[in-house]
DNA sequence: CGGATTTGACCAGCGC
DNA sequence: GCGCTGGTCAAATCCG
């Protein structure tokens, strides 16, 4: 492969160029000529072009290029160019890995090879055509433009205007953009003040509801009779104090802790939502239980919380083993067998589940011996473009920038859902919050089902709502993902409801003061105490609203909606990972009490 | 040949 | 107690 660089052209009136071909080049040059003529044609507005070429050696050879932030044009316009060649015939697709100013493609090599010498066989044109406006003292070669005065200034006058309508589009863009930003903000308040208001009422109404619910097992029948029915009831659309009864119902009676067989826990069909479960019906004995990992800090805080405030010892192993299964489950239409997630995984088996014709996919990852961590894989029966991926467990083990997000969703579900999973009518109130404001954006592709026999989180990736539409809810704020955002940016988008979740977690361990005002400075504190719902509310939208990341993922978001979804810029570096990952306050039981094969 | 995948068998939990 | 289902194991098989 020969390389040369600063070919320099001229032009006669007529527009057509004259190629001079530096001395560097001349031994690669297929050419033996010292003049090959180059004629310009313009096209596309003259944003685009061709060079064409026609000698008795080359035979017609065609090369297409753009022009583009060109300046305005001068009398004296000067044009460098930077032609690569290297061998491989078939590849017409140059890459001008410099910059992207023009591209070109050689259509006959044979052609420019008729010179060639023996050992250089095989060429093609890597053409990178720095189409310069300006003098330059570059090493690159330099000749004077010749271009009819007229025909530039008609040129001119087009990429004039061309420039202008871009300038102006862009304009309205950014206005666009911004009334959008303002727009969230409104309607961010209004969320806020709206939740506010409700935990208010909420807390006044707590004490008669604590009362009815004692005695109404009559509607948490109903409720268990909702979801084996297969009906999933948004716990975001149900009322704060119901939630709050149920579970509390299931925990204090035995017949409620039958494990729910519903199919959807993984993101039934139709099921589009967000689904945070808050059973912690899970037998204590422990039973298949041991598998999956244990925040210690979580399980000392979580004991406290319970032998402390409200819950007999016993309800702690539930919710821890609760806590062992939670899980965050990601749809997202994909033809691939399995979500690239940046970890690697082995396939330990397959099974037919009830209700969908696609086998079910289990996998355990392997990047570190003995990591708990497993995901499931199965293809929605209703569209299976879609593929549902649910994680269990957290790594062990450093992970990948991209598994990070992945990973940091998982463990933050897993936080969260421990929140929930507490005996504390709050913590339930937390996680029942998390759908009503602490993703307010997940409203469309959001939902919380109590069916699933462990707590789970679902990530809709696979809605294409209209990209500019927002919601007229004061109280809700939809932040709609157009497709290819979805496609595109899987990674970004659990690190978006990751963090929000870890947010979550965090507030639902806030320290409250005996009046129930939130101290800021006990954010992140222990646990001893439970929170106030409203002050968690506040606590946990003034985490979200103030957490750099989660601003950085929406700004992202809103800039793929705006910009039509071209390609959202999910910034890995922006990747939070001081996340709960390995953060070394894990544990791995890992008994295999139930595994034993005999 | 070693690692990954496939697949039948096994086990636990739950509903009836 | 039995059957169903989800989840896992491990031998067999496949593959690079």
């Amino acid at each position: 492969m020969a390389r040369g660089s600063g070919l320099s052209m001229d032009s006669d009136p007529a527009g057509t160029f004259f190629l001079h071909k530096p001395p560097t080049v001349l031994n690669s040059f297929p050419s033996e000529e010292d003049n090959t003529k180059w004629t310009l044609s313009p096209n596309n507005n003259n944003m685009e072009a061709s060079l064409r070429t026609s000698s008795p050696t080359h035979n017609t050879t065609t090369i297409p290029f753009q022009l583009s932030n060109l300046a305005p044009p001068s009398n004296n316009m000067i044009i460098t160019t930077e032609m690569d060649f290297f061998s491989d015939k078939n590849n017409n697709n140059n890459n001008n890995n410099n910059n992207n100013v023009a591209s070109s493609s050689v259509p006959d090599n044979d052609h420019i090879h008729d010179h060639a010498t023996p050992t250089m066989l095989e060429f093609k044109l890597n053409t990178g055509l720095n189409l310069l406006t300006a003098n330059t003292s570059s090493d690159q070669s330099l000749v004077e433009d010749e271009i009819s005065p007229n025909s530039e200034d008609k040129r001119s006058e087009n990429e004039k205007t061309v420039l202008e309508a871009e300038l102006e589009e862009m304009m309205v863009e950014n206005k666009r953009l911004k009334e959008t930003f303002d727009e969230i903000n409104t309607k961010y308040k209004a969320l806020q003040m709206h939740v506010v208001s409700l935990m208010q009422d909420h807390k006044r109404e707590d004490g008669e509801e604590r009362e009815v619910f004692d005695g109404k097992v009559e509607e948490n029948k109903k409720r268990k009779q909702i979801e084996t029915n297969g009906v999933l009831v948004p716990r975001q659309f149900m009322d704060l104090g119901l939630a709050t009864n149920i579970s509390e119902t299931m925990i204090g009676d035995p017949s409620s802790s039958s494990r729910g067989r519903s199919q959807d826990r993984s993101g039934s069909p139709g099921n589009n939502n967000l689904e945070v479960g808050t059973s912690k019906n899970v037998n204590g004995n422990g039973s298949g239980s041991d598998e999956g990992l244990v925040f210690d800090q979580e399980k000392k805080d979580f004991g406290n919380v319970s032998r402390g405030i409200e819950s007999p010892p016993k309800n702690v192993d539930q919710a821890e083993a609760t806590m062992r299964k939670a899980r965050v489950s990601v749809r997202a239409r994909s033809e691939a067998s399995m979500m690239t997630d940046g970890c690697q995984w082995r396939k330990y088996g397959q099974k037919m589940a009830k209700g969908n014709p696609c086998p079910r996919a289990y996998y355990r990852c392997t990047m570190a011996s003995g990591c708990p961590v497993r995901k499931q894989v199965q293809r929605c029966a209703e569209d299976r473009a879609v593929l549902i991926t649910t994680y269990e467990g957290n790594h062990n083990h450093p992970l990948p920038p991209a598994a990070m997000a992945m990973a940091q969703t998982t463990s933050s579900a897993a936080k969260v859902l421990l929140s929930g999973s507490m005996s504390s009518a709050d913590s339930i109130m937390n996680a029942n919050f998390f759908s009503r404001a602490l993703l307010p954006c997940s409203s469309s592709m959001a939902s919380i089902s109590a069916s699933a026999p462990f707590p789970t989180v679902t990530l809709d990736l696979t809605q294409s709502p209209n990209p500019l539409q927002f919601p007229r809810s004061p109280i809700q704020l939809q932040i709609p993902f157009p497709q290819n955002f979805a496609n595109s940016s899987a990674s970004l988008m659990p690190q978006m409801f990751g963090q929000a979740l870890y947010n979550q977690s965090k507030f639902s361990g806030l320290q409250m003061s005996q009046n129930g005002v939130v101290d800021p400075s006990q954010l992140g504190g222990n646990q001893a105490n439970p929170p106030h719902l409203a002050d968690t509310v506040s606590a946990a939208t003034a985490a979200i609203a103030t957490d750099p990341n989660f601003a950085a993922a929406l700004a992202a978001a809103i800039t793929s909606i705006i910009g039509g979804g071209g390609g959202a810029q999910a910034n890995n570096n922006s990747t939070n990972n001081n996340g709960s990952n390995n953060n070394g306050n894990i544990t791995t039981s890992n008994n295999n009490s139930n595994n034993g094969k005999q």
